[in-house]
DNA sequence: CCGAAAATGTAGCCTAGGTTACAATATTAA
DNA sequence: TTAATATTGTAACCTAGGCTACATTTTCGG
């Protein structure tokens, strides 16, 4: 008969340290909404630098395919950030402006601070790009603090 | 018959500024290992604190079901991080202990680094567990240096 | 103005990661 | 020792987000 397949240390300690499944959960739902960030932003951009913004463009811009693209702008409708008709340019609703908005103000914020710090731009930016979905309000507010300061320069 | 769909103005512009899809990548690219980092370093974790991994205890600390983390585990094992047997507790491999060890320092730094901003523990801790998984060796080594030179005290 | 090329849309497939419901195995307590 | 409980495993479903292949619609050049 083999051993005891479990220590019986286990059983008399029920109250173990289990602590904050909810910092997980945060991470997961930052994920969930970084796609429809990356999106409108992306759309933004394209708006202001060509006059409007086609699903091509996005797909290039992305690295994914049109597909891809076609897909998520479905998705992002239903959510109603963004208004497209079929072979037509997107346009975003007023609530994709005001979280595209928001986006490149805490994209910026979080690339000025990290360049701060003396990151090449190169770097900077490939982390921002990651980093700035899970910033919360309260990091970001020191990040703009420090940097009025003139922290690290 | 309509306007035409797309400005002029599109065509006669082909070179378009359409920079690094790479930066997006290398965030999706991220995204997808996040998974197998939260699992060794929680396996890990509860290996120095209760003995054993097990996989309910997964599923409490990671805040999801148990089947998900039995599916993840599948996953773990085929990419040569766990070492599992069924209805036993949960082993990492060689491997496995070395990328939990290299994520503990890593989340040991961001988190140190954002208290070092005079950023609370709690907010510390949410914001670290999304933000570690998009730190580059470049930005991970200078919130080494800035917390080694006791900066922001 | 009309045919080729580009852009967009659709169908169908894949993986990751979440779920509930239910089956099987281990552990524990009477 | 055996019955109840806890843990683990499995089946089947969902969404998000990749893809290729193919169909349709627009745009553009001769």
């Amino acid at each position: 008969m083999p051993p005891p397949l479990r220590p019986t240390v286990t059983a008399p300690n029920p109250r173990r340290a289990v602590p904050p499944a909810e910092t997980f959960r945060r991470s997961r739902r930052d994920r969930a909404t970084e796609t429809a960030q990356d999106y409108v932003e992306a759309i933004a951009d394209l708006f202001a630098s060509m006059g409007e913004a086609r699903v091509v463009d996005l797909a290039r811009l992305l690295g994914v395919t049109h597909v891809t693209v076609n897909r998520t702008l479905a998705r992002l409708k239903k959510n109603g950030f963004v208004d497209t008709k079929p072979y037509r340019a997107i346009f975003l609703t007023g609530a994709g402006r005001r979280l595209a908005a928001e986006c490149k103000q805490r994209h910026k914020t979080v690339v000025s601070y990290l360049r701060s710090l003396g990151i090449s731009e190169r770097i900077a930016e490939l982390d921002a790009e990651g980093i700035e979905h899970h910033v919360s309000p309260e990091t970001l507010a020191t990040f703009e603090r420090l940097l009025k300061n003139g922290a690290h320069d």
